[in-house]
DNA sequence: GCCAACGTTGGC
DNA sequence: GCCAACGTTGGC
């Protein structure tokens, strides 16, 4: 047995590009275009089994929208070496790619969670997810943050 | 459309 | 290494 416990994570995509549906009609998905450091090195972190809240951003209201889980583990993003994807980095070296995907796969869709709802969970108060000025689109949450969520879905 | 917050870039 | 300028994110 693995000593490894599941790690839980929150992932941001405006529904326009590729929602929770998108996710749910293809099956499984790569995350791409992630184009910031720090989210980077947290996708590099995860593992396969790890779960995932699906939150909507930049869309009225925003929200969670379903949990995913990790298939595939962090590697090159083919975006960026297409220089036909807003995605593109010509300054990533192909012999040391700059930036990962991961895959995900669904696991239920949510009763979709507003992020007004999500403001009245005490377990989030001091929860990354609600920290002012927070724009990091992957990030983990703890067990706690993420039952919460579920458990606010599930009670309608 | 506005604007606060934040990351990145580039001149020095 | 500093920091101003600029671009992006994302809620409202």
């Amino acid at each position: 047995m693995s000593a490894r416990t599941v790690r839980h994570w929150l992932m941001k995509n405006e529904p326009d590009e590729f929602g929770y549906h998108h996710l749910e009609q293809r099956g499984r998905g790569g995350w791409d275009g992630v184009r910031n450091y720090q989210a980077r090195n947290f996708l590099r972190e995860m593992a396969i089994g790890d779960l995932v809240l699906f939150y909507h951003s930049s869309t009225q209201p925003p929200g969670v929208a379903g949990i995913a889980t990790v298939v595939g583990t962090a590697e090159p993003d083919p975006t960026q070496f297409d220089p036909a994807s807003p995605y593109h980095d010509p300054a990533s070296d192909p012999a040391a790619p700059r930036w990962d995907w991961v895959t995900i796969a669904p696991v239920r869709r949510l009763r979709y969670v507003t992020l007004a709802e999500l403001k009245e969970l005490p377990e989030l108060a001091s929860s990354r997810l609600l920290a002012r000025g927070n724009r990091l689109s992957v990030f983990p949450l703890t067990a706690e943050e993420f039952d919460a969520v579920a458990r606010r879905a599930d009670a309608g």
